[in-house]
DNA sequence: GGGCAACCACTTTTT
DNA sequence: GTGGTTGCCC
């Protein structure tokens, strides 16, 4: 019971009261993982609870592995036998088992976001619609939040509500495109991410002898992140445990920073409601930060109307106050945190690995990511395209997936023409439809395909047929790693990336090779007894690369968005770009709610520090390439003052050329093409114009059309035309030796001369 | 069908 | 700033 005795009193009380429902509200910084996994340990060792039957979900395969590990540390290698995992991993191997009752083989394939928006954009297109009003995007993000609430696309095109909403929205097409998309999808053997959780429901609702017998399996569940969690998350739970009643929530509806995504803070209040004999445990003692974090960051989340009451306290030191630096420009700002950091390492003995740099956005990472390297900081970017996102991985990946599966039209429609085999748009949409007018699978048509298309097409599609064949003997008999060595090589993919002798073609070339080792890691797995490649796909359908750490250098700086900064913690944090519509968001500015997301996302940045925290804004940034000015963010004055020192670092911004700056034919758009197409360049230098003045971000609202300006590259002109009917204010410029120019004025580089 | 140049659109994203 | 896409031409 030694591990017990570390533990303060919630935290003590969340770890025993096993039996009956439990929601544990859990501050920040107050020990939740540390409740979390000695409540298992304490039902394995001291209840005598059989792993087998305890579940215990969470919302990343990090968070899921780094608490195995913590329970084996006090059970040991029984931990292993824990249904322990993510939602999606954990409902999709239940839904493996029992795919026949849903009409699913039990191979099915899984639709990762990219396969799901590529399949609506060609719903779109085959409906005729305009993809500018079907943005893939929104789409699919209606779909799913349908989804995520458990309206099936039967629901949704026969329920006027959404039919009146869809009209109001200017897209009166959606239930179809639901509808389609829901077919095309079963059509192809494949679920995507929402439908893990959707068809889980469904296989429950509808079959009662399963969900018993999982009702019977299941004694104890257990739910991280809960504030997270989306009504189709909720109700699998829920009725997991309604017979044994144990269930357990741990979760902060202060760090509820998805709904985006559908996660639905309401859940707690139908918590309380569905469990009313419901033991709430508080979690308030922050062990994490120094007083003036936790006050700050309480003084911010006070703004905040819905919340359940707590208070977040802690006896650790004051500590610092925060430093709040200003900065003329982005570039600025990024020296002043590198040199901030290369202070505070030398002075305070601070290691790399004490320090995070926090974003709202993924594209502000460059700037920071220069300084860092000029000043010789080792750093890492986490997020940003994940290597099972990479055209070259979803390649090989879906010569696999299709060899498995040849149902799977959205693997079909990437390999199809790859390498070129003289099978355009037009004989794959044939293909496709046929399959659909037919009704017959996809892998038939193929096989009878000079029925379907001309002699030469047909003939080139044989080929391909013949192709996969050979490689389904291989699928059959040989392990993961042979069969996909064995594609890899006479698909022609990595021949063609072998002769792509560029930079970029060595690199994707290695990628290749570095998925081919991961899968020979797999397969050389002792614990692993199925070797075969459906079961790689399978597992590997649910796996981001978060896990792929690099061991022999662990010492950098972390530049992460808030959003992946969760759970995680730093002795030093920078909150960088702290500007009026970054953060908060422009787009996220519509309603009160979405502002009160922003500030939880801004509490939980604050949050991730526990010595140490830095606020950052910068009075100009290059955004899509162009200068625009910025005001410091609400949020700063959010914070009550007395924990803020302001550090006002003012710098100079260097002039900087965009890419279509410059004339047409001398520009670096120009020059990028050159590269691409491997032309020779110019003969004549570029010459841009020398400014005569200090070139700021300045007010051009006077501009009036016949003025004279100048521009810091393109020298002096005339305005021919001002057009401020959009948005975006717009000035026609002549420019004396550059010619007309179209420049937008928000970004205001313009001096008038007279 | 393929190559080239211009054009467009961009939030966060554990799965 | 970047990547993806469109539209024109051969």
């Amino acid at each position: 019971m030694d591990y017990l005795a570390s533990l303060n009193e919630p935290q003590y009380e969340g770890v025993v009261n096993t039996e009956g429902p439990a929601m544990i509200i859990a501050g920040a910084g107050s020990g939740k993982t540390r409740v979390l996994t000695y409540r298992i340990a304490y039902l394995i060792k001291e209840k005598g609870v059989d792993p087998f039957s305890i579940l215990a979900l969470t919302f990343t395969n990090k968070a899921a592995k780094e608490m195995r590990e913590r329970i084996a540390t006090v059970v040991g290698s029984n931990a292993r036998n824990l249904w322990m995992g993510t939602f999606h991993s954990v409902f999709a191997r239940i839904l493996r088992a029992e795919a026949d009752r849903l009409g699913y083989p039990s191979n099915f394939t899984i639709y990762d976001a990219d396969d799901s928006k590529s399949l609506i954009k060609t719903i779109v297109k085959e409906f005729g619609l305009d993809d500018k009003v079907y943005k893939p995007n929104v789409v699919f993000s209606r779909i799913s939040s349908a989804k995520n609430r458990l309206v099936s696309w039967q629901e949704y095109v026969n329920n006027p509500i959404y039919a009146a909403d869809d009209e109001t929205a200017q897209k009166p097409e959606m239930g179809r495109i639901y509808k389609t998309y829901a077919q095309r999808c079963f059509k192809a053997n494949a679920m995507d991410f929402d439908d893990l959780l959707f068809q889980t429901n469904v296989l429950f609702r509808d079959h009662v002898d399963i969900l018993n017998k999982y009702q019977h399996r299941f004694k104890y569940v257990l739910v991280d992140e809960f504030q997270d969690t989306n009504v189709s998350q909720y109700l699998i739970t829920k009725k997991l445990s309604a017979v044994s009643q144990n269930i357990a929530v741990v979760g902060d509806d202060a760090q509820s920073i998805y709904a985006f995504r559908g996660a639905n803070i309401e859940n707690i209040l139908n918590f309380e409601k569905d469990f009313p004999d419901l033991k709430v445990i508080k979690l308030e003692q922050n062990y994490r930060s120094t007083q003036n974090i936790v006050n700050a960051a309480n003084s911010v989340i006070a703004r905040n109307k819905g919340q359940i009451k707590k208070k977040v306290w802690t006896t650790n030191n004051d500590g610092n106050r925060i430093d709040l630096i200003k900065s003329i420009s982005d570039n600025e700002e990024g020296r002043f945190v590198a040199s901030a950091i290369f202070e505070q390492k030398s002075q305070n003995n601070y290691k790399n690995e004490d320090f995070a740099i926090l974003y709202r956005t993924n594209s502000q990472s460059r700037a920071i990511e220069e300084s860092l390297r000029k000043s010789g900081i080792h750093y890492k970017i986490y997020g940003g395209l994940s290597f099972y996102q990479r055209k070259e991985i979803k390649d090989l990946m879906a010569y696999l997936r299709f060899a498995m599966n040849t149902a799977d039209e959205q693997s079909f429609r990437r390999i199809i023409n790859l390498p070129k085999r003289g099978i355009g748009p037009t004989s794959v949409e044939k293909i496709v439809v046929a399959a659909f007018e037919h009704d017959i699978p996809l892998w038939e048509v193929l096989n009878n395909v000079n029925a379907f298309l001309p002699g030469r097409a047909a003939n080139a599609v044989n080929d391909f047929v013949t192709l996969i064949k050979s490689f389904q003997i291989y699928v059959q008999s040989k392990d993961a790693y042979e069969t996909a060595s064995h594609i890899a090589k006479n698909s022609g993919l990595l021949k063609e990336l072998y002769d792509d002798k560029t930079v970029e073609g060595l690199n994707r070339y290695e990628n290749v090779q570095e998925l081919l080792n991961a899968i020979k890691e797999f397969v050389e797995t002792p614990e692993v007894e199925d070797k075969s490649l459906g079961a790689f796909l399978q597992d590997v359908a649910l796996l981001t690369d978060q896990d792929n750490e690099d061991p022999d250098n662990k010492d950098f700086v972390s530049l992460m968005t808030i959003h992946s900064s969760k759970g995680l913690e730093f002795k030093n944090v920078f909150i960088v770009g702290l500007e009026e519509d970054l953060f908060p968001s422009q787009m996220m500015m519509s309603s009160r709610d979405d502002l009160e997301e922003e500030r939880r996302l801004f509490y939980v940045a604050i949050t991730r520090a526990k010595e140490n925290l830095y606020f950052s804004y910068a009075l100009s940034r290059y955004r899509y390439g162009r200068l625009i000015n910025c005001e410091p963010s609400r949020f700063i004055e959010e914070v009550d003052p007395s924990f803020i020192f302001v550090n006002t670092r003012y710098g100079s911004r260097e002039p900087k050329l965009g890419r279509n700056d410059g004339p047409p034919g001398f520009n670096a758009n120009f020059a990028r093409n050159l590269m691409a197409n491997k032309k020779s360049a110019p003969k004549k230098p570029l010459q841009y114009h020398k400014p005569s003045a200090d070139f700021r971000p300045s007010d051009t609202s006077g501009l009036q059309e016949g003025m004279k300006v100048e521009h810091p590259k393109f020298g002096f002109g005339k305005v021919s035309k001002m057009d401020t009917s959009g948005a975006n204010k717009k000035a026609k410029v002549i420019f004396e030796d550059f010619g007309e120019k179209t420049l937008l004025l928000t970004f205001a580089k313009l001096r008038i001369v007279e």
